[in-house]
RNA sequence: GGUGAGAUACUCAAGUGGCCAACGAGGGCAGACUGUAAAUCUGCUGGCUUUUGCCUUCGGAGGUUCGAAUCCUCCUCUCACCA
């Protein structure tokens, strides 16, 4: 039964579904009677640089086009001007069209690393948003009221507690959802957080009679490398999918055992029955836990560069972290003779100031050749050296 | 439009004339421990080639004072309440 089976990993890691029924009926179609159905993606396109939590949804965007979908990744264009209210209240920067184009394509390019191109259709939400006019948008106003609209949390809590609320910022689901009547989409995926507005998809679906009304799939919010706030760039507890291997490997390498299980589930394309098998394993003692850390590094580093590159990084780290060695591609700088240690440091790279650089010796974080460094008033005689900070930042110096 | 409150280092936040480069918390960095981590403990967290010293910082510009983050004046910006 394909069917079940491919509902099965639909359902995988989802946080929440809604019209479940409707969602196998398409798949259904689709095995029985080769029928495509469209699954929507709304993207914002402030911020080009993907990160491992964006992949959560264009994962689950990639089975459903294993399963028959067509893939409609909407660059909400228009809608970047508003600002979806989530979040902070801070004013959104207008972009340029020729920005979002360029955030687009970027966007574009490192999506396709996850999804297939051939099923995958681009939109920006300008194309019917510019033509839906002052009278267009009055009667997308008319379709909802403001008590509903108070409903959605974030605006509930900033209404009780006396904080402002922009009139476009009710806009912004009400738009947002207009754009899933013009896509004629049957499933729109979101993160949890997007529910209100997704759900404004289905309701104006209706309302506008497009024949049919979206389904509904949430996926969880995916921690970031703290395991506590969500990944995002800004808290600066990412893996973004266009780092290095090696940035990849190793920051996956540095999340604690259970955000591992955690990110088994949701980036892992191993069936639910091989994890569960592991999870027993580890607990059992018969799976060392850095083992299992390091399978899931290596597949996810893999899949965003490539086998080999993934194998390569993986022993550049355990060379560096296992048995303390020196990286081979560390930075080259050429430095004056009889040059302060500190200051070495500094136009190495290493240190932001002399004063940090002194403390970081005081401390006994700066090595030499693998010598540790007591003396902060050193100076380096002609020669090369390698220069140490701390357990990850090397630079070759050559001196003279 | 009126009234009031506020602006302090990466963030939050204490400090209301000298003991302030500025309490505390978070974050970050480093050390110990380890599995590379996480947790825990410890130290550091403005700059300066010489550090029981010097210089620059507490929204901006002036002023009072031997001495100002702290007092005064003006300016800029935020926020709250009332219209």
């Amino acid at each position: 039964m394909p069917v079940i089976k491919a509902m099965r990993e639909i359902e995988r890691g989802t946080a929440e579904i809604i019209d479940r029924e409707r969602i196998e009926t398409l798949v259904r179609n689709y095995y029985e009677k080769g029928e495509p159905y469209r699954v929507k993606l709304g993207l914002d396109p402030t911020a080009p640089d993907l990160h491992l939590g964006h992949t959560v949804i264009l994962q689950k965007l990639a089975a459903f086009q294993q399963h028959g979908a067509i893939v409609q990744l909407l660059i909400g264009d228009f809608t970047a001007m508003i600002g979806d209210p989530t979040g902070k209240s801070e004013t959104r920067k207008v972009l340029d069209r020729e920005t979002v184009r360029k955030n687009a394509q970027t966007y574009q390019d490192q999506a396709f690393k996850i999804l297939d191109p051939e099923k995958t259709e681009l939109m920006f939400n300008s194309t019917w948003l510019d033509a839906l006019g002052a009278d267009g948008l009055i009667q997308l106003t008319t379709q909802y009221n403001v008590a509903r609209m108070l409903e959605r949390d974030d605006f509930e809590k900033r209404y009780k507690s006396g904080q402002s609320i922009a009139i476009s910022e009710f806009l912004y689901p009400l738009l947002q959802g207009y754009d899933s009547v013009a896509m004629e989409c049957d499933i729109e995926l979101g993160g949890t957080d997007q529910k209100f507005n997704l759900l404004m998809g289905r309701h104006l679906q209706r309302a506008y009679n497009v024949g049919k009304e979206q389904a509904v799939l949430m996926m969880p919010i995916l921690e970031g490398l703290d395991g506590v706030q969500k990944m995002s760039k800004s808290l600066g507890n990412y893996v973004g999918i266009s780092e290095p291997a090696r940035e990849i490997y190793a920051k996956l390498m540095s999340i604690s055992d259970e955000l591992m299980w955690r990110y088994y589930e949701l980036l892992s394309t191993l069936s639910l029955e091989e994890i569960t098998e592991m999870k027993r394993q580890v607990e059992s003692g018969e799976l060392h836990p850095k083992r299992a850390k390091e399978m899931l590094a290596l597949e996810i580093t893999a899949r965003f560069h490539d086998e080999a590159a993934a194998q390569q990084a993986k022993e550049a780290f355990d060379s560096l972290f296992k048995a303390r060695q020196i990286p081979e591609d560390i930075p080259e700088v050429d430095l004056e003779p009889e040059i302060w240690i500190c200051k070495a440091l500094v136009e190495a790279g290493l240190e932001p100031s002399n004063s940090q650089a002194r403390r970081d010796i005081k401390q006994g974080a700066v090595r030499i050749d693998q010598e540790k460094v007591e003396d902060d008033q050193l100076t380096l005689e002609p020669g090369e050296y390698i220069l140490q900070v701390g357990k990850r930042k090397f630079a070759r110096a050559k001196v003279g």
